[in-house]
DNA sequence: CGAACCATTGACCATGATCAATGATTGTGG
DNA sequence: CCACAATCATTGATCATGGTCAATGGTTCG
């Protein structure tokens, strides 16, 4: 998922535990992930759905996708947005958790379980690996935990925003590839208050606003500052 | 962590998947922790802190333990309660991403991890079984992602009490453990909210407090609509 | 160009946090 | 064993945050 430069002690959206893999683990998983079928995404497309039996590891390529989950009153809650370069799915026992849902136009590297526990047998050390995948997508999901409760909308807001903006190698622009209310459900919001404390950040020149899906940071120490929960009573 | 027996697609505190393990799996950690050290703890002595090095497994024999993060601002999340059968720990990687302390006295057997990844080299059927083990509090941990958010003080309490009960078999009377301050670290409220809820929960008599940590649910069906949101105006 | 969708802004309201006081329970030392 | 302190829980009053409802403005796509 999105990963956070961040100071330690300070909950942010998450913590600078990226899901992706270090380079020589990587290696063990393009050699895996090689000789698998592709497979591609359209914006809004399906990946799977929560419930399915299906069982098959992806590794994205390119593009970018939710998870997500449907609650009882129709509301989505986005668990976690990935990225080129993480992989889903390993966590499916005999059901999927959640359903993934392509945002961006994506491309999928696709492998089923059984060629994965195949090899397994012949790769030991792919064990221990699996485990860190898996670790650090729970070190992941309880730092959205720690993050979505009690925390202020603000602060909720400046941390994605920063976080955003580490995940994109900290570059000027941001590009939101997410629509309000995709920003609403991942932070538990609702679109009226993202808007609104967008607009909030950007009449105080915290950020400046270039088009609905692109931002530029003008003051990334008061980002840091509310996504710390500094007080500021502008 | 707490399981809950809910309606499907109803969200609950944690959907009915339980953390432990199923007969077969248990045989083969029996196998593995049995020849293992084991650790006592006092209520509220640690077993290890975030950012610990120490990569020990452990599973509960007897007793309460809670996961915990410390957020900047002092707070304290409460990420999950674990009991007995339990394995906790698997998820460190370098360090530890939260702590972990006994709520009531506790037994626990260890097992470093060099020992569990020697024994996936004798054991192969052991890796899918960690991978499950993994899964299992990812989706623990998903589930109250879900949950913590945008759902009402009442909604969180009444989801928590059925969790208490469906975890203690069942039973009349319900142990409450915990303090107001862990209930609340847990569902992310404060301890006057929890307070409040649970009198609202007695004078409807939905439920009744024989003392403050031991109550008895008094009409369950009532409990589980307003776990699963369904509007009472009182 | 118009329709459909998405975002913004405003007014109002409900929920739960905060501050504060009182009651209950637990633990300790005389 | 009682008395006192300390901790924990309950209850009340007030207030702030963010949700809801509603209207308007922008953007996108056929």
């Amino acid at each position: 998922m999105l990963a956070l430069t961040a100071k330690l002690q300070r909950p942010s959206l998450h913590p600078a535990r990226p899901v992706g893999l270090s380079d020589n683990q990587l290696k063990l998983f393009d050699k895996i992930f090689s000789s698998q079928p592709t497979r591609n995404l359209e914006p809004q497309q399906h990946l799977f759905h929560e419930g399915d039996e299906d069982r098959t590891i992806y590794r994205i390529e390119t593009g970018m996708i939710r998870l997500y989950r449907l609650l009882s009153d129709g509301r989505r809650q986005i668990i976690s947005f990935r990225f080129a370069g993480d992989v889903l799915g390993i966590e499916a026992t005999s059901r999927r958790h959640c359903s993934a849902e392509a945002v961006s136009q994506a491309k999928l590297q696709c492998l089923d379980s059984f060629s994965a526990y195949r090899s397994l047998k012949d790769e030991p050390a792919l064990a221990p690996q699996l485990v860190t995948l898996l670790s650090k997508e729970l070190d992941n999901a309880r730092s959205q935990i720690a993050v979505l409760n009690r925390r202020s909308a603000i602060e909720k807001l400046a941390a994605f925003i920063l976080e955003l903006h580490a995940r994109q190698g900290n570059r000027g622009e941001i590009e939101l590839q997410l629509s309000r209310t995709d920003i609403a459900d991942f932070l538990g919001l609702t679109i009226e208050t993202v808007s609104r404390n967008l607009t909030k950040l950007r009449t105080h020149h915290v950020i400046q606003l270039l088009t609905i899906h692109k931002l530029i940071i003008l003051d990334i120490g008061r980002l840091q500052d509310l996504a710390d929960g500094e007080r500021d009573d502008w």
